[in-house]
DNA sequence: GACGACATTGGACCAAGGTCCAATATCTGC
DNA sequence: GCAGATATTGGACCTTGGTCCAATGTCGTC
């Protein structure tokens, strides 16, 4: 159940608490990197080369927890947050879930809570990690394409035949013929079906502008 | 912003609460549905013809709002949750949120905060509904195919050509281009594009075994 | 036993999709 | 101005997909 290369980051600024804390997921066989600092946390280079998640104190000084979940925005998709705080109300607590917080944690903690809580959380990660490297992959096939061939999948997606595509393009419906076919090498499709679902999921074209 | 047909439905054990939520909700222009019990709610013919949400206490006898709740598992989608509790605590909401709650409030709660919270709970609503709607407009075109058809369907949107399908259900070609077009009649797919989104969408064939 | 739904197939044809080879025209960056 | 990427098109040809009309066989129901 324990990836022995997943990352916890650890975000307290109380010294006693923060090593505590890392003490009992390093145990647990997790790789700890732990901060004072919401800042300190942002400026450390954390690139998720393995699954990571978020264990977050609520209430610290400049930048809260709940202000460091809403600068992380979706990017938590990548690193779900678990919350422990010391004085932590409903409100506070109701915020951070619906901001997309995989859990709310008070102090004390019992160490299997928070540890059942970080598993969960990684586990989540892993799921996003996933979804994530094949949107990614998707997303670099789409890259490759001309605008024209872009221009061409879209109307291809949207169901319209080779001619109705030439004409909304004003071009022959030869060109199209040409343009689908490098689109279907490119997005390495083996069928219509294929680069329909393809399309689904990164929500192209609607997303086309990212 | 608020629609004269949506309906909230208020379950509180509590006759004072219940009144004064009541008084609140219909004096903003919502028709409301009020129950002393979750049993009696749950007994209710609770038809959402339009809109709804559900205000809910927690702490109750016999049935809690949390079991509640649990009961309505992912009925939830259609009828969104507004927890309001005299004793909550973070746990409690925590674990209220991750079952899908739309909202989580104490008592004593104020009016804009309830009137807001249920503003957005129905928004949720109607979204679900929309969802809901085109869901069970694509499964009633499913339900009217055949099983060969439906077959045939799974093939199609698999990316598999004619000739393969053929192969594979051990008919002719011939065959499966008129149950192909069938189906596309059927599931009113004016392009194959059009067909793989609506299964997608239902996530057939997968789900097909509901 | 007749009727209707369902599955199957053939013939005949036409439309649409896809590919190979080849060629032309722009445009951009060095 | 040239190389390389991009966009375009033609010809030739083959595969697929789709439709109309017609027909046969099986099953379950009334």
């Amino acid at each position: 159940m324990i990836d022995p290369d997943a990352t916890i980051f650890l975000v307290d600024d109380e010294d006693s608490v923060r090593r505590a804390v890392a003490r009992l997921l390093k145990s647990a066989g997790y790789r700890v990197r732990a901060f004072a600092s919401a800042r300190a946390f942002l400026d450390s280079d954390r690139e998720p080369s393995a699954p990571a998640c978020l264990v977050l104190d609520v209430q610290m000084p400049e930048m809260t927890g709940l202000d460091l979940q809403r600068e992380l925005g979706s990017a938590q998709a990548g690193m779900p947050i678990v919350f422990l705080t010391g004085h932590g109300d409903v409100p506070m607590s109701v915020r951070a879930m619906k901001g997309g917080a995989a859990d709310f944690l008070t102090k004390p903690v019992q160490d299997v809570d928070l540890l059942r809580a970080v598993a969960q959380a990684l586990a989540r990660a892993r799921e996003d990690r996933v979804e994530q490297a094949a949107l990614a992959t998707v997303l670099e096939r789409l890259e490759r394409l001309t605008p024209r061939e872009r221009e061409v999948m879209a109307l291809v997606v949207a169901g319209l035949r080779n001619k109705q595509i030439a004409y909304e393009l004003g071009t022959a419906e030869k060109t199209i013929k040409v343009h689908r076919g490098r689109v279907m090498a490119k997005m390495q499709a083996r069928s219509l079906a294929e680069l329909v679902r393809l399309a689904e999921r990164i929500g192209f074209p609607e997303e086309a502008a990212t």
